[in-house]
DNA sequence: ATGACTGCAAAGCCTTTGCACGCAA
DNA sequence: TTGCGTGCAAAGGCTTTGCAGTCAT
């Protein structure tokens, strides 16, 4: 399982995507999706904006939720419902490569996996439903190994 | 698949754990117990507030929270990250037959569905995390037959 | 009688919205 | 120049907490 360091391939595609969908190239919108493209696993709004105000980047925290929906809206980010009470995104990839993940529910700890034969489980079910699917997630939870002892 | 008008079994399980777990039996948790085992799917607090409102139960908003993440500790309730921040709770049934959702990301109804490979998938996977799964949720996003249209 | 339980109201937290200024096109 | 984009502050919506009265044991 490859990860990079900054997914400038994705960045870019956001950023025309972005355009194309008729968006001008403000400095907040490429600032967040700058600060996506370096994460590989859920963030969330917060986050981001702790990030950001690290670097003073001066993008307010609105700006990061607007773009954020706009960039959901569009299909290149994903939405995960996975922490309490708080919304986190991640990068949906081209090759349509992804992951989900298992959250300690002690420490709240993030541990992504992948597995293709879940991902057929989950087509097949796809059909049956009258829902149009176009997205799903799989959230496995427990005591991760720290937590336990 | 059986769906009950009432889940008599489930509601007197919960109250006997609450029990054992040393609560008292407080009218307050019981009405919330009771309302729970009205829904074979997926209830938010607030939902299950109007509920007890129109049935005066005289239930305080507060004390739905609470009943809830007690009976949530206790494993006798699930709680699920579905809609747009807000969490919806869903029995925990003792035979182990659960279902999973699919959601309308236009309307936001909920369809549930069941899938024997599916949960095999899954148990074949979390024995390779590093966390010790206790439960797992899988979320089909995508339009509903009545919002394609 | 004692301390858990509860309702009410207030506070918290994440997120969204209103608004005036600034900037991309 | 036009009106989209943005930051700031205020408002919203769900959830949690504080507190004093009430009730189970």
């Amino acid at each position: 399982m490859m990860s990079v360091a900054t997914d400038r391939a994705w960045a870019e595609h956001a950023l025309e995507v972005l355009h194309g969908a008729g968006y001008r190239r403000g400095g907040a919108r490429t600032a967040v999706v700058e600060a996506l493209s370096r994460h590989d696993c859920a963030v969330s709004a917060l986050e981001l904006d702790d990030e950001l105000r690290q670097r003073k980047a001066g993008v307010g925290r609105a700006s990061i939720y607007r773009s954020l929906e706009q960039l959901e809206e569009l299909g290149v980010l994903k939405r995960l419902e996975v922490s309490r009470g708080m919304a986190s995104y991640e990068r949906i990839v081209q090759s349509g490569h992804h992951h989900h993940h298992a959250i300690c529910r002690s420490c709240g700890r993030l541990e992504p996996f992948e597995d293709p034969g879940l991902e057929r489980a989950i087509a097949r079910v796809a059909g049956r439903v009258s829902v149009d699917v176009a997205e799903h997630e799989v959230v496995l939870r427990g005591l991760c190994e720290r937590c336990t002892r």
